[in-house]
DNA sequence: CGCGATTTGTGCACGTCTTCACAAGCGCCT
DNA sequence: AGGCGCTTGTGAAGACGTGCACAAATCGCG
């Protein structure tokens, strides 16, 4: 975007942009790249043309440069870009430049791995408080927090001011957890048990489904399993059904 | 609710599997309608309306039918569907039919929660083994699985034949263990380490990044900050951030 | 036996995301 | 200074995913 009113950003310095509006399969590329960058630089790159970045990152070419051209971040045509520069606007529109306060609910076999996982730290953030429902687990130190009662979360959250907060709860338990996170005013949620949370309007929910994430590769698996099994005859798959004595079956089986 | 019958379902006593060519975003989806119908199940519901069952997986209703629809999978108008045989369809085309065996490599703090997550067992999955790089790692015994060397993993994936691996190393060590898994036979990896894999084609991964998932609640925190300490200006709030450091705009307007 | 209430399955239009292909811009070399 | 090779930024086209709205199908009932 040379001339064009977009980003429309009158007397910018150049060095941070503004906060535009971007596609959210962008947002969720742009860690990944700024990973990626964190690694370059420390290879010792000064510069990296998209080429580079987007193999370092795994993603097509065009595609990386069209999300970092959302967020009017300029390279050099015929260089690339500045991998000190680009660090620094990722990590200003992802909002790292703050250390983020997490709140960790639910301390058991997942939470306690949580706790102790030094990607957060390493990479924005900071787990400011744990908390459990388990009146047996309060008072446990883990890597230097001592777990507090879930009912204390309102002073918690004064005293830290929580802005995320992570439920590695059972799935029965996390949705009272997600209401009493919501009423202390904490607005992105990070959901590891199994359940759907209902949340009101402006509360960012994210989940992580171990299970499911499985559950999706048994699919591949499976259907890899069948295509083996058959010569694949150029036809469609529907075509492969048990056919031969499947009598009562699908109406639908022999669709088209 | 085991022996039901399969009305209607083909015939798939052992007999090859016939899978359709699902969208990538309708395979995504359906674990989370399996959960919800367990769920349902549980609660004694013998059919579900799409109305119901997209409530309790929190999607739309005719997203869930046309997702349903792909998989050839039939409701009746005017009812429903059936709660044991949608769980069922859906469970057959997952594979979840048989148990697949996983090797979990990497036993640190992440890869202890995981071996001891019992949502792997309860949905369709069975740990195989527990494998590290680290000797001194080698031998513990965790949920009554003795850890083993990463090396030993081609005798390890022969006695099990292993289905999945789950990488959950150090990103340092994660292509190297990616290597060992696909020489083994493995075409599924579910990637917990920050880091992109290059595998051969056929080979799925999946990758699950925790502080990615908290990077992109940033975001939209940072954005919902800067939103509301700028007002409907429309596209002007875009240009109201410091150009040059942006040492002062770490504030956030939303207090308690 | 037909009618109305209900719910599925899907055609269609719309929005988002991806990918290609290429002009525009930049630095370097002669 | 001018040309050349390299790389970005982006228009346009196509693939994909979503959601509405409604016809078709089924059940229960009088």
């Amino acid at each position: 975007m040379s001339q064009h009113r977009q980003p429309g950003a009158p007397g910018r310095a150049g060095a941070v942009p503004a906060l535009p509006d971007l596609p959210e399969a962008t947002v969720a590329r742009l860690p990944e790249y700024l990973r990626a960058l964190h690694n370059l630089a420390d290879a010792g790159h000064e510069t990296i043309s998209s080429e580079g970045l987007s193999a370092a990152a795994g993603v097509n070419s065009a595609k990386l440069r069209k999300d970092l051209s959302h967020l009017g971040s300029y390279g050099t045509r015929g260089v690339g870009y500045d991998v000190a520069l680009l660090i620094e606007q990722i990590e200003y529109v992802l909002g790292l430049t703050q250390r983020r306060a997490v709140a960790l609910v639910g301390v058991g076999n997942l939470g306690h791995a949580l706790a102790g996982y030094d990607g957060f730290a390493s990479r924005g953030f900071r787990i400011a408080a744990l908390l459990d429902a388990d009146a047996s687990r309060v008072g446990e130190e883990i890597n230097g927090l001592v777990v507090r009662h879930v009912d204390e979360l309102p002073a918690v959250a004064t005293e830290e001011s929580i802005a995320i907060g992570v439920i590695a709860t059972p799935a029965a338990a996390a949705q009272r957890v997600a209401d009493q996170l919501v009423a202390v005013g904490v607005t992105s949620i990070l959901n590891f048990a199994p359940c759907v949370l209902s949340v009101p309007e402006g509360v960012d929910v994210r989940k992580v489904d171990l299970a499911i994430e499985l559950q999706i590769l048994s699919f591949h698996e499976h259907r890899k399993a069948s295509l083996t099994a058959l010569p694949a005859t150029g036809g469609s798959a529907l075509t492969a059904l048990p056919g031969g004595l499947s009598a009562t079956d699908t109406q639908e089986a022999i669709g088209t």
